[in-house]
DNA sequence: GTGCGGGTTGACTGACCAGTCAATCTGTCG
DNA sequence: CGACAGATTGACTGGTCAGTCAACCCGCAC
């Protein structure tokens, strides 16, 4: 039963169902003061059926993480891989974070909050993936300088952090509201961010 | 008694035995997951005197971020007193808590990752101190904008998220190893964060 | 229609831990 | 010295919740 299409396509859709109400409830409540009931009340099933599609709590988290942080570290290698000036490719990863964002700000809060932001408790387990986008930025940032679009004198991956940590930063601000979070600022952070941080790496004329 | 200047003088001591405890231990093994004993434990007292000092676990907490934040503020506005270019400003700002990191690395750790990072929790209570210190720098940010040092197309508020974020994620990337901290990588990283943004804000030719 | 097997249910358990409190200690003052 | 006050102790309580499990449901195969 479990092997034929039409249950296993439901049975995926049942954990899916119990994914996305997870990020509801840890937006809502953040990750360690929500129960596992609340999940399930969110999702409408029983309290053990959680326990049917997922090992823990902490799984249910870990899934929601991977699943987006693989699709953004694909994106980022899909960039890097075209024939593009860093400073757009740089320009395309803001761009992809943001537009996550734009598309699932509850998720979205979810991973920066509990897993990015966390690297006590989820950040932990996670350090590893998540070191493997400022590996990637910082290999765009080392390509740029070596091909002289960059300046030498700063560290590849130390601008990485620097570009991922404004980023984060924004995002942070309009999660909580410290900064005007409408469809046009997406837009113009997109560029504001990039600006700001190329001009300080740009080795053009200054 | 406790009216007496001795007696005041040692119960100031006391309490700070287990403020300095609980740094270790929330440095150590992050607030969540400690245990209240944790830090009795650490600063060789019994359990009930913890309470006797501070109302909840929440209040040790608190009461570290508290203390140093609003040095850090204050820091900031004596800064911003002084009759010095932004760029200089902003310089000694990053200056400031590098040092503050060099000086105490498990006290930032825990203010970074308890509290500041972690906004669905702590962050949510101290929401309002850490916004101070944006405005704080957005004002420097403003100023330097109508006396026409920093170009006017980049929102102060923003510029104040970025900048700060920047400095925030190199101190993360410190605290995990993700990046070199070395005593001559912090002194390096002052100037790189600066030269880094500034580049970008600043309005001089390009 | 009977039986199988996975999906689904929710009451229950065991562990954990923040915070309380009554008892004890200690140093000071009259 | 006696007694008082605040400091200190640590056993105990109450509540919370992640995870378990035995029972039940339901669609399918034969």
């Amino acid at each position: 039963m479990a092997a034929s299409p039409r249950n296993s396509t439901a049975a995926a859709e049942k954990r899916r169902l119990i994914l996305d109400a997870a990020v509801r409830v840890f937006a809502r409540q953040g990750f360690h003061t929500c129960r596992v009931s609340d999940i399930a009340d969110e999702a409408g099933v029983a309290y053990g059926l959680v326990y049917h599609y997922f090992r823990s709590k902490d799984e249910v988290l870990d899934t929601l993480f991977l699943e987006r942080w693989n699709v953004m570290l694909e994106a980022i290698r899909e960039v890097d891989a075209q024939p593009l000036p860093a400073r757009e490719k740089l320009e395309a990863i803001a761009s992809f974070i943001v537009e996550s964002y734009r598309h699932d700000p509850e998720l979205m809060k979810v991973i920066i909050v509990e897993v990015t932001r966390a690297a006590n408790s989820f950040g932990q387990t996670h350090l590893g993936k998540i070191r493997e986008a400022f590996d990637l930025i910082a290999a765009v940032v080392r390509r740029a300088q070596d091909e002289g679009e960059f300046r030498s004198d700063i560290s590849p991956l130390f601008a990485a952090m620097t570009f991922y940590g404004a980023i984060e930063q924004v995002l942070t601000g309009w999660i909580f509201d410290a900064l005007p979070g409408a469809d046009a600022d997406l837009d113009e952070a997109k560029r504001l961010i990039v600006e700001t941080i190329c001009g300080g790496l740009d080795s053009s004329d200054r």
